[in-house]
RNA sequence: GUCCCCGUCGUCCAGGGGUUAGGACGUGGCCCUUUCAAGGCCAAAACACGGGUUCGAAUCCCGUCGGGGACGCCA
């Protein structure tokens, strides 16, 4: 077989979400594994509910999470357009050759709710299912035999004489093109789930070119694919139902079948499809809540496929290494935002610093405090090397226990600005009593001529000063912290006097002890 | 309702005729420790149910139940 092409294909009728991205992450590696094209297109033949601002969107975060397409919206290709609104007239041209060669045929019945007398239904699935509707109702009507149990449309229109057609015609109905589904049964095999076979009987006569003269889903995708020589079709287990009308457009095109792949849904905690009511479903939130896009396609790709072995955490290009067909589960998965988390931190301790640093750096800047301001109590002020070489110790300081990297803006802080919140429970608990400011100053002279002005010099120090004073270490360790961070909890204090360097280590040792007074 | 898909710890996955049913997240405990994390160790925690087939079933078959999805001139 020539090299595999596979296709994302979201409709911009609302931002990236979790369960797309994944589709999109599946279709992405396979593509990369194989050497195969990725290609991106965008279904945007529903006007009212598609909007440029939303393609934006979905591209952003296709390019966040690392998502690169070889054709498609920006990229071009040799088998665009790659928006279908801009391929309208293939479509058109596909679904009259229906018509010319028998497959479908016009329909003049309009919509449901533009028909004056009711569906042209043989009944009316959600009219049944709240209890509407008996068996009898369904056989009588005219024209409306049901084929097999299902309700589908009656083919009115299918056995219209030519007079009646010439009529409607001349009144000038708006006419929509509906396909004609065979007798028999429509089977087809999927890679996930191995042979599936639909009676034809439960399909019904799908519309596939509106009255307006756009195309329904089915017909688009199919004449899409076709055009686009998409040879792996990807897409998430709700299509499985879509498939058989898609295999017979195939068919009725004279065109080889591609390879079906059916992933499992993601699911909320509720086990129900993943919603907006879920909370945060989009790519761009989880982005901004600082989360690492490795972290979010590691997540994501394990949701649903498993590499057959006990690893966890992958690269990019372990992924892609490590990725095929076979390893995608049958049953749905629930969205773990705990376990995302968790990722999220194991992506951030292995990043080369260097790396973190570049990507702390601008939510430091958004947040105002970064780069800091010149001044006597600017972190960087005594510090050697170059700024950025000190932003570098600072996140690594911060990195064990970062989860995502808004924790770096929340945690950093202290170190950023010079004049410190202080967390009034931990003033209450640490800095209250006279013996915690007794010990705060002394700490504050030590401090004040210890040589040289470093972890490893200032830890022995303060440690004797403890043995001296008939405490132990911690008697000293917390009252200080809280001085100098304002907060009870931080990375291991000798450590960050060392970062806060001397002038301001004394200075907030200075103001915490008139805190109170 | 009809059709389709699915069913291993709370969750995500491994296993797939003979295993003490494995790993991870989360949870609990312990260790480390100046706090909080991180890290290390330990623990609790699952084969939906009922019939077959078989010497033997979590694994194969059937049924039941449960869950999900689809039934638009949405995609």
């Amino acid at each position: 077989m020539s090299t595999p092409r596979l296709r994302f294909a979201p409709s911009p009728t609302g931002y990236l979400h979790v369960g797309g991205a994944r589709t999109a992450l599946f279709n992405w590696l396979y593509a990369r594994k194989t050497g195969g094209a990725f290609v991106l297109r965008i279904e945007d033949t529903d006007v009212e509910r598609s909007s440029a601002d939303m393609v934006t969107g979905i591209l952003d975060g296709m390019r966040w999470l690392g998502l690169d397409w070889d054709e498609g919206p920006e990229a071009g290709g040799a088998h665009g357009p790659y928006f279908q609104s801009q391929r309208l007239a293939r479509y058109r041209e596909l679904a009259e050759q229906l018509v010319r060669e028998g497959h479908a045929y016009y329909c003049y019945c309009g919509t449901d709710k533009e028909r004056p007398d009711g569906p042209a239904f043989a009944g009316d699935a959600r009219a049944a299912a709240s209890g509407g509707g008996s068996a009898a109702d369904r056989e009588g009507g005219e024209g409306g035999t049901p084929r097999g149990e299902s309700w589908t449309y009656d083919r009115r229109c299918s056995r219209l004489t030519p007079e009646e057609v010439a009529a409607r015609e001349a009144a000038g109905a708006p006419r929509a093109i509906r396909f004609r589904v065979p007798e028999g049964e429509t089977a087809f095999r999927d890679l996930v789930h191995g042979d599936i076979t639909f009676d034809n009987a439960h399909i019904e006569d799908f519309v596939a070119l509106r009255s307006d003269g756009h195309p329904t889903y089915h017909l688009s995708v199919v004449a899409d694919d076709i055009d686009m020589a998409i040879t792996h079709v990807v897409r998430g287990d709700d299509h499985i139902s879509n498939t058989p009308k898609q295999v017979l457009l195939y068919r009725a095109f004279g065109k080889p079948l591609p390879a079906f792949a059916h992933v499992p849904l993601i699911l909320g905690p509720d086990k129900r499809r993943l919603s907006k009511r879920h909370g945060a479903t989009s790519v761009t939130e989880y982005r901004r809540q600082g989360y690492l896009p490795e972290a979010m396609m590691n997540f994501l790709a394990l949701l649903g496929w498993s590499p057959g072995s006990d690893q966890e955490l992958f690269t990019r290009d372990e992924l892609v290494a490590a990725f095929s067909l076979e390893g995608i589960s049958l049953s749905n998965a629930v969205f773990n935002p705990e376990k995302l988390e968790w990722f999220s931190a194991q992506h951030i301790a292995r990043m080369p610093s260097p790396e973190l640093v570049r990507r702390v750096e601008p939510l430091l800047e958004e947040a105002g405090l970064w780069p800091v301001r010149p001044g006597p109590e600017s972190p960087v002020a005594g510090a050697p090397g170059p700024a950025i070489a000190w932003l570098a110790r600072l996140v690594e300081l911060l990195r064990p226990r970062a989860k995502r990297l808004t924790d770096f803006v929340e945690k950093g802080r202290p170190f950023l600005v010079e004049h410190i919140e202080y967390d009034a429970a931990a003033v209450q608990k640490y800095l209250s009593s006279p013996e915690a400011r007794a010990h705060l100053a002394a700490v504050g002279e030590a401090c004040a001529s210890v040589e040289p002005f470093a972890a490893a010099a200032l830890e022995p120090a303060i440690r004797a000063l403890a043995g001296s004073r008939g405490v132990k270490a911690g008697a000293l360790v917390h009252p200080t912290r809280v001085a100098v961070v304002g907060r009870a909890e931080s990375p291991g204090l000798f450590e960050v006097l060392e970062l806060l360097g001397r002038e301001r280590v004394l200075a907030r040792i200075g103001r915490a002890l008139r805190l109170g007074a």
